[in-house]
DNA sequence: CGGATACTTCGATGGGGGTCGAAGCAAAGT
DNA sequence: ACTTTGCTTCGACCCCCATCGAAGTATCCG
């Protein structure tokens, strides 16, 4: 028979567990007292939630000193969260306030390992506008053009075509409901962002603060025009 | 806030109804009593279970007579059934007899609307060895030569683009753990199938039962090479 | 060696929800 | 009109599990 989807679903279908998970879509890896600090519980249940997410396989775990770190067990867990996130903010049940979310959230955050929110949002369709990638449908290719250009900024596309990871994805954003990149590719893009210092990423949640330099320096690199709301968090 | 996603993790999150689900899965509107058979309960403790899942948005409802006929509600949900079928077939927890599925099923079978199972995969990968599609990574496209063999065998690309669907899409198939060919033409496919009467559907499950000769116009016509072993379940 | 911090185990409590029997309603068929 | 079939509502039962307090173990720090 079909493997059973309800132990999986069980395991996200708890408040503490879902916020939990929805954390460590950040891709940080957080101690037991932070995820029961986000999950808004005492530790003792925490870490019976923990144990659980552990033996489902949802999570790994990292021992350190007397600290355990947690971790999203794979990126298939965290594109299963994010189909999962996509689904419920379409859908218009009763219980979930569909209004408009954390604005810094909004703008940009981290997803996993890329860049999510307007400001993904708006460099995916940038890079469209100058026909740096194309879209077929959910297929989504570097041009020539786009392979010219990402070499020219610096990147190995042979090495990152190396990994399993499509180098190029297309992931709906649940904020914006508008793609934006994933991929190895996307994972280039935020970590340079981060390397090159334009932006911070917060301590306790998704956001991303850019400074305004970074955000002018991005916007350069990209050749992306972004409106002219402060789209900084700090700086 | 993030949407909350335990309120559609948890429609998932029980035996009943995610038989229920993954029976819809076939693409079949089934009735009330039909999906009560399938999730071995009872007329009332089904017409609950289906309540709360169209409540939940995830089914649809259409009433006929005195007959209730239920069906996913949109490709998003098959999508993240899928998905989670992915994911609960590779995890190894113990619950989950991760044992061969019913052979037949494992030969050849229906993904909502296309075709899944080692023939769907197989198909797949043929095409990808005649050329006629490329995949890079997760992408997946028609080559020129593909747009002319199809174009050939009798398909509207044109009028298939038209839909919102990506023309060709990677699915994982959770028992053969490699892709099949998903999409609007992979749903052209089935229909083609079903239309040249080279199979038909079980009624009591997704397999496709494959006539002998059904088989052999199918292997000629994409130039599929399917090994020796008896792939009909019928005639 | 204490004392603090991080995490776990145990036990008790309570609530949510899955289940079915019985009865009710609605639509066909005869 | 009567019966059959398909589905729903109501009510009662009961099990599962999330939660927390208290106590226990492990690790680091001074």
């Amino acid at each position: 028979m079909s493997p059973d989807i309800t132990f999986v679903a069980a395991l996200m279908a708890d408040q503490a567990r879902s916020r939990m998970l929805l954390a460590l879509l950040s891709g940080k890896a957080l101690t037991a007292t932070e995820l029961a600090l986000e999950a808004d519980i005492t530790a003792q249940t925490a870490s019976s939630h923990l144990s659980k997410l552990v033996e489902g396989q949802l999570l790994v775990v990292r021992k350190q000193g007397r600290h355990k770190y947690f971790q999203l067990q794979s990126l298939e867990v965290a594109q299963l969260l994010e189909s999962l996130l996509n689904l419920s903010s379409v859908l218009a049940h009763p219980k979930a306030r569909t209004g408009p979310a954390d604005p810094l959230l909004r703008k940009s955050r981290v997803c996993y390992d890329h860049l999510a929110g307007e400001v993904g949002v708006g460099l995916y369709h940038s890079l469209l506008e100058q026909q740096l990638l194309t879209e077929h449908s959910d297929q989504v290719m570097l041009t020539k053009q786009g392979v010219d250009f990402f070499t020219a900024i610096g990147v190995n596309l042979t090495e990152l075509e190396k990994q399993k990871r499509p180098l190029c994805k297309a992931c709906l954003d649940w904020s914006e409901r508008r793609t934006h990149l994933a991929g190895a590719l996307g994972q280039w893009v935020l970590q340079d962002i981060l390397n090159q210092g334009w932006a911070v990423r917060d301590n306790d949640s998704r956001v991303l603060h850019f400074h305004l330099k970074g955000m002018a320096s991005f916007c350069k690199r990209y050749r992306f025009r972004t409106s002219n709301q402060a789209l900084t968090g700090s700086d």
